[in-house]
RNA sequence: GGUCGGAUGGCCGAGAGGCGAGGCUCAGGACUGCAAAUCCUGCUACACGGGUUCAAAUCCCGUUCCGACCUCCA
């Protein structure tokens, strides 16, 4: 692999050379989704971004550990269950389930491991032992335990902020709190609500500290690279650094947070309805070219929605899709992936994949003209180094993903469509062009696409 | 009030002192019975006002506008 990895670092706001703790291995943990709603494209775009990143990695000869947590209890869940009268784990599953989908349809790899919150309740209380025993935390026993944000020097160092420049919470109750800063580890049990035993009462897990638990528990106290959505950064991360360090752990290295779906400049939120979720979008393109929409700008930038941006997308897919399957045919064999020099500079210089993507569409005009001539060498390096670009973006079309019906109805189809275009071809060679026009005519009515090309007659649905 | 991002051609979207990123759309051409596909050519943009420099979309100062976070958002 040709130059070194850099990775913009949101901890020190510059993009620096990618240096593993352990030579050959990465450990990732990615905030993954909060189960209290169905997916939408903001949510699937981090996923897709980090699934690049994981890909990269893996591509570059690294053992990745990845971690993508599930976080299935939370205010929100018990809101939700109230609502819609169903227990508030029946509504954490289903979501659950939802984003698993959306993450399959668009070839968002599964992680290593996805660990959810509740399954890890005891390492969440050996946690709390540990720091309110250093004097980090404290339980005001009510069965509440907080952190002590005061006690952590280097706290708000990744978002850059003061302490005293934040606005406190209108609502801080400082009954127990000794800082209306302090962030609740633990929430005491309110009567309905689900709980769990502990020390200190019985009670359920705040927001932060399953990362902080799940994290150490599956990449250990220091690990490389610690990922999310920008609106993470605070309070989330932060946290999640506080409580680490301050049980003494070294936790991440790197932080490497994605932007957001934008939608008329402002950030995606749940008021936009249901039209923006991952299914509904799915009605009107495939998986494949919503990921390559969601994944064609850098990550560290806004992605401003349209649908007519999404099309434009998808026919730009659609386009490096036909050179592949043209390139396919004349080489009778589907090439193997190869990572072309320059695709990898891109990708090494923090996932520049929007310079990737002209380095692909030079690569495919290259590849148009060796079709043209003939050039069958020329067809076949171009073909491999796009499938090689298109799998590490996770939109190779040969994906057995994406490739859903090689069944029964496919070679009754095929033989339909053979035996029409053998009727129009009779009708070409006897110059009938009327003829053969109206055989085209009715089965393009049909979403039959037809090119006529040196080596025959093509077919495709589209 | 604090912190952090933005503003680039018809649209999307990179770049971050000097060689017109790229895509999509559109127009013209080549090829074709016609289409389709493909290729070639064209469409020379960086919010505004100053400044630095041989050279600024890029650096500096100021201005306008937009957005995000500030304790349970990807």
């Amino acid at each position: 692999m040709s130059a070194q990895l850099k990775l913009y670092n949101t901890a020190t706001r510059a993009v620096s050379e990618f240096i593993p703790l352990q030579p050959g291995k990465v450990g990732i943990y990615l905030c993954g989704a909060t189960v209290q709603a169905p997916p939408h494209i903001g949510h699937v775009r981090s996923g897709v971004n980090f699934d690049i990143l994981r890909r990269w990695l893996t591509a570059s000869r690294y053992d990745v550990t990845f971690i993508r947590n599930v976080t299935d209890i939370d205010d929100k869940i018990l809101h939700k269950a109230a609502h819609e009268n169903i227990p508030w784990w029946a509504v954490a599953q289903k979501y659950e389930r939802a984003f698993t989908e959306a993450y399959r349809a668009l070839n968002v790899l599964p992680p290593t491991y996805e660990p959810r919150a509740t399954g890890h309740i005891t390492q969440m209380i050996e946690l709390m032992q540990l720091l309110i025993h250093n004097g980090s935390a404290y339980a005001p026993g009510n069965g509440d335990v907080y952190l002590d944000v005061r006690h952590l020097k280097s706290y708000l160092t990744l978002s850059n902020q003061k302490l005293d420049d934040l606005q406190s919470a209108e609502d801080a109750d400082l009954t127990y709190k000794k800082d209306p800063r302090d962030f609740a580890l633990w929430k005491a049990a309110k009567p309905g609500d689900p709980s769990w035993p502990t020390p200190w009462g019985a009670g359920r897990p705040g927001w932060h500290l399953e990362c902080s638990a799940m994290a150490h528990a599956y990449l250990g106290e220091s690990f490389d690279i610690h990922g999310g959505g920008l609106d993470l950064i605070f309070p989330h991360h932060e946290n999640e650094i506080a409580q680490s360090q301050s049980a003494g752990w070294g936790f991440a290295n790197i932080w490497m947070h994605n932007a957001w779906v934008t939608a008329s400049g402002e950030k995606m939120s749940k008021s936009l309805g249901n039209s923006l979720q991952v299914p509904e979008i799915l009605k009107q393109v495939r998986g494949i070219e919503l990921r390559w929409y969601l994944g064609s700008a850098h990550y560290r930038s806004m992605l401003e929605f349209s649908f007519n941006a999404l099309q434009e997308a998808a026919t730009n897919f659609c386009r490096i899709e036909g050179f592949l399957k043209r390139a396919t045919d004349v080489l009778e064999v589907t090439p193997d992936g190869v990572i072309h020099e320059g695709f990898a500079e891109a990708m090494n210089e923090d996932l520049a994949v929007p310079t990737a993507l002209a380095v692909i569409a030079e690569i495919m005009r290259n590849g148009n003209n060796a079709l043209a001539a003939g050039d069958m060498v020329g067809v076949k390096t171009a073909a491999s180094e796009i499938r090689g670009a298109l799998a590490i973006l996770g939109c190779d079309p040969f994906d057995t993903i994406f490739s859903n019906d090689e069944n029964a109805d496919a070679k009754v189809l095929d033989g339909l469509v053979s035996l029409a275009l053998e009727q129009r071809a009779a009708a070409r060679v006897r110059k009938d062009f009327a003829a053969a026009d109206a055989i085209r005519d009715q089965i393009a009515a049909l979403g039959v696409v037809i090119e006529d090309t040196a080596q025959g007659t093509r077919w495709s649905i589209g």
